[in-house]
DNA sequence: CCAAAAGTGTTGGCTGTACACCCATGT
DNA sequence: ACATGGGTGTACAGCCAACACTTTTGG
């Protein structure tokens, strides 16, 4: 049983090519980026998109959308949601469904190859990108800010013991504003989705910072 | 060109079917129901499962399932979202994307065929479905009940003008649980999204209730 | 001793919730 | 006249937002 082409601009039967996307993303200093793929081959040669690929043979789409993300960082057990699926990306008439992960950045080790290099961009100063997935993007980061409001999410950004300064940052970097710390404080203590750990820790030469933890590594709504 | 057979349990190609399935949700009678179809052929034959169907040529998801449901219902420009998409409701690899749509039951012409009938069922009284679509009715009564806080959904399960006790009720119906008249008044009617008729209609032998309408009969999030 | 970030409480406004009675109509 | 649902206001509590100073450390 041969292919279909999948080249022809419009598939001639009536299955699809299926493919997931994914929008991994991070904060760094109190920056949001997000990993994008520069195209070194194919439509849109050159320039950048988010990682994705096809499904293979007898694969979930959450399947598909794991191994992609630990393709392109390494790491697995991680916040990863589906998102929300597109047909009209390209003209081919394939589907793209579109998932998104949430990676402490210390913890990710981009591929290394020669071709389709990933990269970090910051979500401000984001290229043109192929197959409109500058919308793609747009939508997580609406999910992800609504999602801070009433779930644990953040605890995949972060380092396993972490200070309330940086428990903020990560928060003001998602929502882009500032917010006043001793309401932030009041508010996440009274989650009670935190634990203190009893260690501390200074960065810089400043007064050391009380250590939590998130009682739950994997996703709570409030 | 030959299709690859269907009726193999495991597709040999990385091409999916890919096909769309509706949660269609009406309420009547303080009664929250979805449209099940007869399944009178193929898989699960004589059991119950959402409306679906595949993808067409040249067809987006968005039109597959806007068409899905004007088959069934006879009804457009009702509100129709996204909702999620599965892999392995079958154990074809197939992958399905759910849609949910919100229907006024009296403007609905439910289509009449000799098989497959669609029919509603309350969902406090679903019989066992194909297809896992449990799962996904689940699902979309979630979104709905979440969805009801914060946007304007309802304007698509009632009638252009309806009775504040009329919107009440649909709320109760969804929600499960007596909401207090007064409360339930004044945070409507101070969001601003209704907007007086004018005009009143009574029901039965009582005092008739003034009519109000949607400002805007799309989906709008407060 | 100085710079830098950590840590800590109180108040006022607003929002949401609980709650009970009178009114207009049709029969 | 009465039965039925329509329509209305108040008081209390909990939540969120605004706001400034002291403490601890490293250099």
């Amino acid at each position: 049983m041969t292919q279909p082409s999948r080249t022809t601009a419009q598939r001639n039967t009536a299955d699809r090519l299926v493919a997931v996307i994914v929008v991994i993303i991070t904060v760094e200093a109190g920056q949001l980026q997000v990993l994008l793929i520069k195209r070194s081959a194919g439509p849109f040669k050159d320039s950048w998109s988010l990682p994705g690929g096809r499904l293979v043979e007898g694969e979930s789409l959450l399947e598909a959308a794991t191994r992609r993300l630990e393709i392109e960082t390494g790491v697995k057990d991680v916040f990863l949601e589906q998102l929300c699926t597109f047909s009209g990306l390209d003209d081919q008439g394939s589907v793209a469904v579109a998932y998104w992960a949430l990676v402490d950045k210390a913890s990710v080790r981009l591929a290394r190859r020669d071709v389709w290099q990933p990269a970090w961009c910051l979500t401000s100063e984001l290229p043109d990108l192929a197959f409109k997935n500058d919308s793609v993007i747009e939508n997580a980061l609406t999910r992800l800010r609504n999602k801070l409001a009433y779930s644990n999410v953040t605890y995949s950004l972060l380092p396993s013991e972490f200070s309330l300064s940086q428990l903020q940052q990560t928060y003001e970097a998602i929502l882009l504003s500032p917010l006043d710390k001793r309401n932030f404080r009041k508010r996440i203590l009274s989650l009670g989705v935190l634990e203190a750990t009893g260690r501390s820790a200074s960065e810089g030469r400043h007064r050391p910072a009380k250590l939590y933890r998130f009682r739950e590594r994997r996703p709570v709504v409030y």
